[in-house]
DNA sequence: GCGAGGTGTCACGGACTTGTAACATTTGCT
DNA sequence: AGCAAATGTTACAAGTCCGTGACACCTCGC
């Protein structure tokens, strides 16, 4: 798992420290130290999770979260808040954010490490890389391919994404609309018979190598994709 | 577990928040600004579970919560309660008013959502989607999957939610009307003898496993599954 | 600008569900 | 045993849901 990381933190020994970490851990640090200089940043290019310091000089990190949460844009992005041990209090005592995790100063490499890790796995783990195989089907996220009893499949951007979240989350049942929020995105105005379209393109897609079977109905609720 | 939650709070931003937040663990959140106008959204459509300011202009929340818990369609649906900490006092007259948790502003999203998920487990299981196993019987929600001594069971959607119902309440006897109102969901008009054709058509799909036997008719009051 | 591939929407038809009525059977009571 | 009420069972028409092909639009790269 790889993942672009924005550090937003004004001390400086801290951001370094941080950064450096996440360079061990894989991931591609971005730095900014204010609330306006992440704006700019973010505004560029969403990062895949955002590690955001309650206190910053000028506007708080409590702002800048909020007004992420806003934006239609950077409203799934996941955060994680970093707070000194005396601003705990101010976990309960501030308003909610809509952070995913907080993490107390200091902290240990291994936790934050940890914490990201979880975030990530929790608020989209199709985002990882790694490859997934379920039943003959073999889907590599970093080479953007898939094979189905070794043979290549050929898949259109929208049949990869669903294919990779049915995979991340099999033996589950997703019905229409957690599937357009996870694979069109949130609050996309799209037709939820629209899915059936795509289901039925990937179900096409897949029938060469008679992997078709894995994708089934459940009539009056959604789709699932199962290994059996 | 998805619920559809109705959120009256006065506050905008609290209310937007907590929407958020609701929305991010996967329910449906509706909004009120008060009593009045929660009274209107519950008699258009019952919520899964309400969350209630204490403090609200004009009818009170425990007023609201009183009147709910007056009226018989609306007894049952589970209440959770928001106060402030300088009304920490009035806890237990809360508890009075019948409902079923209250919390202390201002609250963390994870301590909002754990109570959720323990109210609705303790008040309607069959809303969670943990898997249920009663008597070789086993009910997995999430992968919408029955199997009956490990073999699987085919049902419609119909029989699959009585079931679930069934199963998440055990060892009790369900009016044709109680089952019409959980199962089917209220406000909606079909003749009670249509729950015994769902009866039926539930038992035959069990008979290849011998288990229609724990789905038993007690005469002249209902249904009632129970392990064996 | 122009073709190629990708995407969203629609409409049609078939398959499955569902509520109801009609008939059969069981149960409890006298 | 005989009766009425309650429940079991079946058939069916109407409704709903889903698979599918067609098509218009969009966006690229040439």
């Amino acid at each position: 798992m790889s993942a672009t990381i924005l550090v937003v933190e004004d001390e400086p020994a801290i951001q370094e420290l941080i950064a450096f970490n996440l360079k061990q851990a894989g991931h591609q640090p971005m730095r900014a130290d204010n609330a306006e200089q992440a704006m700019n940043l973010v505004s560029n290019a969403l990062p895949d999770l955002i590690l955001l310091d309650w206190m910053l000089p000028g506007m708080s990190g409590i702002d800048l979260a909020r007004r992420l949460r806003t934006d239609k844009r950077t409203k799934t992005v996941p955060i994680i808040m970093l707070t000194a041990r005396s601003e705990e209090q101010d976990k309960l005592a501030g308003l909610d954010t809509g952070a995913d995790d907080y993490i107390t100063k200091p902290f240990s490499p291994r936790e934050l490490n940890a914490r990201i890790k979880a975030v990530l796995r929790r608020r989209a783990p199709q985002m990882t890389d790694d490859v997934v195989q379920i039943g003959g089907l073999r889907l590599d996220p970093g080479s953007h391919r898939v094979s189905g009893n070794s043979e290549p499949v050929e898949l259109g951007p929208t049949e990869f994404r669903l294919l990779h979240f049915l995979m991340t989350h099999p033996e589950r049942v997703h019905s229409r609309t957690q599937l357009l929020d996870h694979v069109w995105g949130d609050h996309v105005f799209v037709e939820e018979r629209t899915v059936d379209v795509h289901i039925r393109r990937l179900r096409k897609a897949l029938e060469p190598t008679r992997l078709d079977r894995l994708i089934q109905t459940v009539r009056g609720t959604g789709y699932r994709l199962s290994g059996g």
